[in-house]
DNA sequence: AACGCAGCTTGACCAAAGTCAAATTTCGCG
DNA sequence: CGCGAAATTTGACTTTGGTCAAGCTGCGTT
């Protein structure tokens, strides 16, 4: 690995608080790796070889059976995933790809586990990724289970409009057809979706939304502090 | 506590490993309780007071939303719940209810804070409790967004027959409301559902299930590793 | 044996969401 | 500027699953 780049990989929270001669050693295997958009960084039911932490970019999550495919999660830089797999020793539950091109750190499986073992301080980074990683899970199923797509897609566009600084106007990060799979439902759908809410003031123009009216969409999301809420 | 109590207390996978000083000290503030059937455990929203540990019983993990209300897992001894919630010191994501009656173990929330700070024994149970709470939550989730009712009832046929020994007969655990819910489905549902396997053998007499055809249910049910084994 | 209740099943109906196909729009590229 | 592929929308239809109400059944009680 580069030095600039070993230096800007330190610098993860994953592993802040350790020795850093053991971040060291750890890194010794680890590598650095670039992926294009679109590419596939692991595929479900392969053994868990290497912990993947995200430098930079956006990758997604999912998992298929049966020819259905649904999206379990997209998560950014900072967050590393498969950590239950490499620690368990198991399989991956999941496939990942890039949706943008990204910058991943892949360290080997077995020293994850080593360091596991015997650094208390990465034990402890690894609980609190798991621990943030298995709140979203919960948050992820109960918006599915509890409520209808046009909840979901009411629910995302509030705290999409939120994280983009409530001004009320933002740009779809993704396409429509991404985002009709993050939220589990057919292309189609997310289409009258859209359409079905034009009563509450929601405009539509290519990738660019509106809220014209947030009172009332809350009022039909219903949103809830212990789903939609990233700081809960 | 009772010393006999502590004595089985102490012993939970969640302390091995653990320090036996620390594990008193942990335990120090700590009880074990006995709930009746049906009585609420935690409720969601509420901060974390307590790890809960099943030393006895079974507890039902459920989140409710705008009159809506859904079985998130269920879960048997020696599993704790809301570790996640603990340790993030945050409010609980789901409510728990005892199905029968059992013992918890209900320990101090900033006592175990405390404790996964300084012990590293704690903090890898707690890790690996996490991992594998995370785990059961992604095949939920699969479960959930890929199969259909029907799909989902052959799996959880097959799969408890093999639990129960793999004979082709057994009972059902529970009635079958409560089924209903845990597969995500109205009691109507299931009641047609039950009825929509008569042509793949399957019998239903109260709570008496045979399997007389377990490849042809299999053939249907379309089992996945990834989702049905609790191993994998 | 009659009663009453809870759990379960059934029928009729409705609403949500998926599917398929065709029309339309968007957009990169020559 | 215009072509063509891909994305998106729309229409028509099907399937799945939920809802409500009525009936049935097993079972413990009196």
């Amino acid at each position: 690995m580069r030095t600039e780049d070993l230096e800007e990989v330190r610098q993860l929270p994953l592993f802040s608080g350790m020795d850093p001669t053991r971040v060291d050693e750890l890194l010794r295997g680890a590598f650095l790796q670039r992926f294009p958009a679109h590419v596939e960084l692991a595929r479900e039911c392969e053994p868990a070889d290497f912990l993947h932490v995200i430098v930079d970019g956006q990758v997604e999550l999912y998992a298929a059976h049966h020819g259905r495919e649904t999206t379990v999660s997209v998560i950014g830089p900072g967050q590393s995933f498969i950590v239950a797999a490499v620690l368990l020793d198991r399989v991956y539950l999941k496939s990942a790809r890039a949706m943008v091109p990204s910058r991943v750190l892949l360290v080997p499986a077995d020293a994850v586990r080593q360091g596991f073992a015997e650094d208390a301080a990465l034990a402890r980074s690894l609980a609190h990724e798991l621990a943030f990683a298995y709140r979203n899970l919960v948050k992820e199923l109960k918006n599915q289970k509890l409520r209808s797509n046009l909840e979901r897609l009411a629910n995302w566009l509030l705290v999409r409009d939120c994280e983009t600084g409530a001004t009320g106007r933002f740009e779809l990060p993704f396409d429509k057809k991404t985002l009709a799979a993050r939220l589990g439902m057919a292309p189609e759908v997310l289409s009258r979706s859209f359409a079905a809410l034009a009563p509450y003031r929601v405009a539509v123009n290519g990738a660019e939304i509106l809220l014209d009216d947030i009172p009332a969409l809350r009022k039909l999301a219903n949103p809830c502090a212990t789903i939609d809420d990233a700081s809960v």
